[in-house]
DNA sequence: CAAATTTTTCGTTTAAAGTGAAAAATGCTT
DNA sequence: AAGCATTTTTCACTTTAAACGAAAAATTTG
């Protein structure tokens, strides 16, 4: 039923994969920068998941941009960024953006 | 002979508009971020450059961008951040670029 | 329920961005 | 050309985002 694709990974084994501290994911995550599926509390990251942030740490530690940098490209549906962006993604930033505008309204 | 647009400021009326410090300025020069005119030593800012660096302030300060960033787009000829970018600036980086080319061929 | 695992919190480290102060270089005026 | 004023450069410091370590809190599982 499932492809090879839906396999998912835990957030210990995606840390050491790229070569960073969980608590660098957890940090990510605030941001949303990546949302990986949840199964109680537990996180699991797809495939998917992680070749986006392979991309984000290469922009980041080869060229030297900043998260806030990628997160603004994102929301402004740069061809930069979305060449590579996963679609689960964008469409975690679509929901962000929908969320932050309606509190937007809110406040008014 | 001169238009309006070619009027130019010295460092230090920009950088107050700007509300920065001088050598902010100097700073984003060395990494080609502006590179204003020359009469003998000192800088002259066209109003291209001034507008430049407004967008390049929003950037970084309203959305969080940092100078790497920004330098990563214009290398990148990135269409958000082309709009913007003045000629001067851009061939600025070709230069740049060719320079780089050129030391890593002579490296072989 | 106890043990093991995951998540979260708190505080620290590191590096880029920005700045202040003063030295060095340059230009201008007489 | 000498002396004064201005601009540029250098050096060292401050601040903040990003990343991390350790341990407390929460949760799942055996």
């Amino acid at each position: 039923m499932f492809s090879e694709e839906d396999k998912s990974y835990p957030i210990e084994l995606v840390a050491e994969f790229l070569g960073v501290n969980s608590r660098t994911l957890y940090y990510y995550e605030k941001f949303m920068l990546v949302v990986p599926q949840r199964r109680g509390r537990k996180r699991y990251y797809s495939k998917s998941d992680i070749k986006w942030l392979e991309y984000v740490r290469e922009l980041m530690y080869e060229q030297g941009m900043n998260l806030r940098s990628i997160i603004v490209l994102i929301k402004r549906r740069d061809r930069v960024i979305m060449d590579k962006c996963p679609e689960d993604v964008v469409n975690c930033f679509k929901n962000y953006l929908m969320r932050l505008k309606k509190e937007e309204e809110d406040n008014n």
